[in-house]
DNA sequence: CTAAATAAGTTTATAAAATAAACTAGTTCA
DNA sequence: TGAACTAGTTTATTTTATAAACTTATTTAG
């Protein structure tokens, strides 16, 4: 294995990030979903200080991915929508966590 | 400390994620940068995987918030671009390793 | 010696992504 | 009944990332 194959490995986990989660917004969201069995959206909106625009936008988002869920309810004939992360959201938090606990033990160099 | 305050509080690591670093891109230059004394443009573009461009642009901004500093060298009359971390660079690399490690352990709610 | 090819970057055009303003449809209130 | 408010969605705008185009210098081939 020469040079340039070992550094190539030591980048594949910052390569392997999952631009989805990564982001910080959306990271919030997940972050908070996945200690909450659901969440309104205004509920959700208070808690990451997001704009409706934004929150719904990035919402789409990981709804397309498959790592939430939405559901549109009536309280009182007021709309509600209702997030939750899916399964294949909770393994997709649990794979960027392994991979992002590897790019943090790699940096500086030392191992944790 | 009401639910909201809580809320906010577990979300404060996300918030102070360093956009700079946190950038796939750049998260790959300083981290190779934080295990090598220095190196050139030209290895530094191959052990990334970057364009000519992007690699230039991104580390103006590294070089522009302080945490690397760029030499310019002649080796037989061949211009070289030096990069390395500064100490400042290493030091905003620790507290994004500290800040990251505690947003995976707050991730799916179990502290490790 | 000269023109073409190559190298080491920088600059800028283009594409992609993030964000908030504008908009929509419905409910509540004065 | 009209204004104000609410819960979103859509789209315009802004920001950021990326690669193509450009610049300057050196090397190479004829």
């Amino acid at each position: 294995m020469n040079q340039s194959e070992s550094s190539n490995q030591e980048l594949q986990p910052i390569t392997n990030i999952d631009p989805l989660i990564h982001a910080p917004t959306r990271l919030k969201i997940m972050a908070y979903l996945s200690i909450v069995e659901s969440a309104d959206f205004t509920f959700l909106m208070n808690q990451t200080g997001l704009t409706r625009g934004n929150l719904s936008v990035n919402l789409r988002k990981l709804e397309d991915a498959g790592y939430i869920s939405i559901k549109k309810v009536f309280v009182d004939r007021i709309p509600r929508t209702l997030i939750r992360l899916t399964g294949e959201g909770r393994l997709a938090i649990q794979t960027y966590r392994e991979n992002m606990q590897q790019v943090l033990n790699e940096l500086l160099g030392d191992k944790e």
